[in-house]
RNA sequence: GUCCGGUUCGUCUAGGGGUUAGGACACCGCCCUUUCACGGCGGCAACACGGGUUCAAAUCCCGUACCGGAUACCA
C-alpha cells in the first residue's frame, strides 16, 4: 500500500514555525516511503480562514520546497459530502439531532471561557446527559420538519474506551466517559473539524496522520466518528510541541515574527538550512551529526526517531544578535559558506537584484548561474596557493562574481550580508560603518595622506597586472613586479617601515575606506 | 478540576541496566591571523526528586514535584 500523507493548515494566519516542521515531517515520511506528500486547507471556519493566509503559507511552503502532490483540497469544497456523512450516521442511529439551543459564544476569551466551565464541572459531568439523545426518531424528524434548528452530536456509547496506536506516543486509550457527544454539524448546517477531517482523510485515502501532539484527543473522536462509519482508522503519529523559551505557547500574538517562516525568508536564511534546523527540532537520526542535506533526511527520516518531548526554540527579544534560535543562525552561516557556489548563486542573485545590484553582465549569455562553475573559481575562501600569480577576472563579469561571493561568504551569516556588510564589492555606492571609521581611521590622522600614497605606489608597482601578471619579471631582475600576495606583502610592509606605523593600522584603514566596514577578507 | 503526555548541560540532543554520561549551538580561554571571521585546541555545564527491583539504575517499576497539551455548535 502507497503511503498516503496530507499537511492540513487552516488559514488562519501565515505558516508558524510548528506548522512548517509538521509540513517537514510529512514530507519527509512521504518521501523516506515513496508515497504521496498532500495539501489540504482546513477552511471549514470561513469566519476566520482568509485568503491572503492561504497564500502565505503556500508562500511558507513553496519558500521550505515543500511540493506537494496532487490537487490541493479545500475542505470547504466538500462540505455537502460532510453533511452527507452526518445525516447518514443519524439515519442509521450512530448520531441524533441535539434540538438545544446554541450557547451565545462568550465574546471575550474563548479559551479562558471554556476552561473555567470545564473545572467548574469538577469532572461530575456526564457526558450523556443530553436531553436529546434518545429521543425517539419518529419525534425528531418531525421537530426537525417544523423548522426547529438542531445540531448533530455523535452517539458515543456508554462504556467502553478508544484506542489507537500512535506511531509516536504509542498505545493511546481515552475512557468514553472522557468524551462528549461531540456536534458532527452545526446547527446553521456548517460541518466541524473533526467530522471534516475524518471525511476527508477516507476520501484522500490517508494512511498516516502526522500532526501535532496538541490533536491526542481530536483523535480519539476522530476514532470514535471512524468506527461509527465503520472504516479503519490510518496510522496517527503525534509531534512533540514546539515551545518559547519559558516553555510557554509559541504565538504570533505574544512572540511575534519570530514564529512566521516568511519571517527566515525575508531576514536572508537559506531553505535549506532552516529545513536542516527545524528536522532536528523533535527528531534525531540517532547519529552525532547535525549537517543534513534534504536528501539524507529524506533517507533517514522515520517515525521511530521522533521525540515525545516537547522542544523549546530558543531566542531572546530586545537581543539583536539573539532575536532567534542560535543554532538556527549557526546553521544558516554554515550553509552560507559551505554550499557549493553553484548552489549558493541564485539566492545570491535574488538578494543583489532586489538591493539593485545585480549587474547582467554577471550572468553571460547561454551560461546558467547554477552551470558547474570552473574549479578554480570553486576553490573556495580567502586561501590561494603561494607563489600564484593572482587572476583577477574582470570586473563585472561571472568569474569575478563567483572569486569575489567565495571570497567574502567566509564571514556573512546570511543572505542579507551580501548586500548589506558587502555592499561595497558591489557598488560604489556605499555607507561607512561609524564605528568601523571610529576604530581604523579617526585614531590615525596621518591615513589622510599615506592611504592614497600607497595607491599611487601600487599603481607604480604593478602597472597593468590585468593583463599580463605571469610574463612580468620580478623585483630582482627588473623594476615591476609580480601581482602576487608575497609582493604585496613587500610593498605595504616596506611602506609600513618608511612610515613608522604597524601593518595592521594600514590595513585596517584600507579595508574600511574601501568597503565602509571593519570586518572583510585580509588584504594580504 | 479531570484526562493525556513529558522531564539528560542554558538550548537542541545521543545513550535506554555496568559509559570518565557523548555531540552540536551558545558562552569563556588559548592558538592561527598585525583586522574581523573561519578553523584548530581546551574549558564551563546535565540524568527533576523520593522509594523500590537488581550484584549493578540516567536507563526498569511506583509515587511526588514541576512543565506541557486537551477539555467548543474553533481548528
Amino acid at each position: 500500500m502507497i503511503t498516503r500523507v496530507r499537511f492540513g493548515p487552516s488559514p488562519t494566519g501565515y505558516l508558524h514555525i510548528g506548522s512548517a516542521r509538521t509540513a517537514l515531517f510529512n514530507y519527509l515520511y512521504a518521501r523516506h516511503t515513496g508515497g504521496k506528500f498532500l495539501l489540504r486547507i482546513e477552511d471549514t471556519d470561513l469566519a476566520r480562514s482568509t485568503e491572503e493566509s492561504t497564500r502565505s503559507i503556500l508562500d511558507g511552503l513553496a519558500w521550505l520546497e515543500l511540493d506537494h502532490d496532487e490537487e490541493i483540497v479545500f475542505q470547504s469544497d466538500n462540505a455537502d459530502k460532510h453533511r452527507a456523512t452526518a445525516k447518514k450516521l443519524l439515519a442509521e442511529g450512530k448520531a441524533y439531532r441535539d434540538f438545544t439551543p446554541k450557547a451565545a459564544p462568550s465574546d471575550a476569551n474563548v479559551k479562558d471561557a471554556i476552561k473555567d466551565r470545564a473545572r467548574a464541572a469538577q469532572g461530575e459531568k456526564n457526558m450523556r446527559d443530553n436531553l436529546y439523545r434518545d429521543l425517539s426518531a419518529a419525534e425528531s424528524d418531525e421537530r426537525a420538519a417544523a423548522g426547529e434548528p438542531f445540531a448533530i452530536r455523535l452517539k458515543v456509547a456508554e462504556t467502553g474506551k478508544t484506542s489507537f496506536e500512535d506511531a509516536v506516543y504509542g498505545i493511546q486509550e481515552r475512557d468514553y466517559a472522557e468524551t462528549e457527544d461531540l456536534v458532527l454539524l452545526r446547527s446553521d448546517g456548517h460541518p466541524l473539524y473533526n467530522l471534516a477531517v475524518v471525511c476527508d482523510d477516507i476520501e484522500m485515502a490517508i494512511t498516516h496522520v502526522i500532526r501535532g501532539q496538541d490533536h491526542i484527543t481530536n483523535t480519539h473522536k476522530q476514532v470514535l466518528i471512524y468506527e461509527a462509519l465503520g472504516v479503519t482508522p490510518p496510522t496517527f503519529a503525534h509531534l512533540p510541541l514546539i515551545m518559547a523559551p519559558n516553555k510557554g505557547k509559541l504565538s504570533k500574538r505574544k512572540h511575534g515574527e519570530v514564529v512566521s517562516m516568511t519571517t527566515y525568508r525575508d531576514a536572508g536564511f537559506l531553505a535549506a538550512a532552516f529545513r536542516n534546523f527545524l528536522a532536528l527540532l523533535g527528531w534525531s537520526a540517532g547519529e552525532e551529526k547535525e549537517i543534513y542535506s534534504l536528501d539524507e533526511l529524506v533517507q533517514k527520516f522515520s517515525l521511530d526517531g521522533i521525540h515525545r518531548s516537547n522542544a523549546v526554540f530558543n531566542f531572546t527579544e530586545n537581543d539583536p544578535r539573539k532575536w532567534t534560535d542560535d543554532k538556527a543562525q549557526w546553521m544558516n552561516a554554515e550553509y552560507i559558506r559551505t554550499v557549493p557556489v553553484a548552489d549558493l548563486l541564485p539566492f545570491v542573485k535574488a538578494e543583489l537584484k532586489s538591493a539593485k545590484l545585480w549587474r547582467e553582465e554577471y550572468e553571460p549569455e547561454g551560461r546558467a548561474l547554477t552551470e558547474t562553475i570552473s574549479s578554480t573559481a570553486d576553490a573556495g575562501a580567502d586561501e590561494r596557493p603561494a607563489g600564484v600569480a593572482i587572476d583577477t577576472p574582470e570586473h563585472g563579469s561571472y568569474d569575478w562574481l563567483v572569486q569575489t561571493i567565495n571570497l567574502i561568504r567566509q564571514r556573512f551569516f546570511t543572505l542579507k550580508d551580501f548586500s548589506m556588510q558587502g555592499r561595497a564589492y558591489f557598488s560604489e555606492d556605499y555607507d561607512f560603518d561609524p564605528a568601523a571609521i571610529e576604530k581604523n581611521l579617526s585614531k590615525f590622522p596621518d591615513l589622510k595622506s599615506w592611504l592614497p600614497e600607497l595607491a599611487d605606489r601600487f599603481e607604480a608597482e604593478f602597472p597593468d597586472e590585468e593583463v599580463d601578471a605571469l610574463q612580468k619579471p620580478t623585483r630582482e631582475q627588473g623594476r615591476n613586479l609580480q601581482f602576487t600576495e608575497e609582493n604585496i606583502e613587500i610593498v605595504v610592509k616596506a611602506f609600513t617601515e618608511e612610515k613608522g606605523t604597524k601593518l595592521g593600522v594600514i590595513m585596517n584603514g584600507a579595508r574600511t575606506l574601501l568597503t565602509g566596514v571593519a570586518v572583510g577578507p585580509s588584504m594580504l
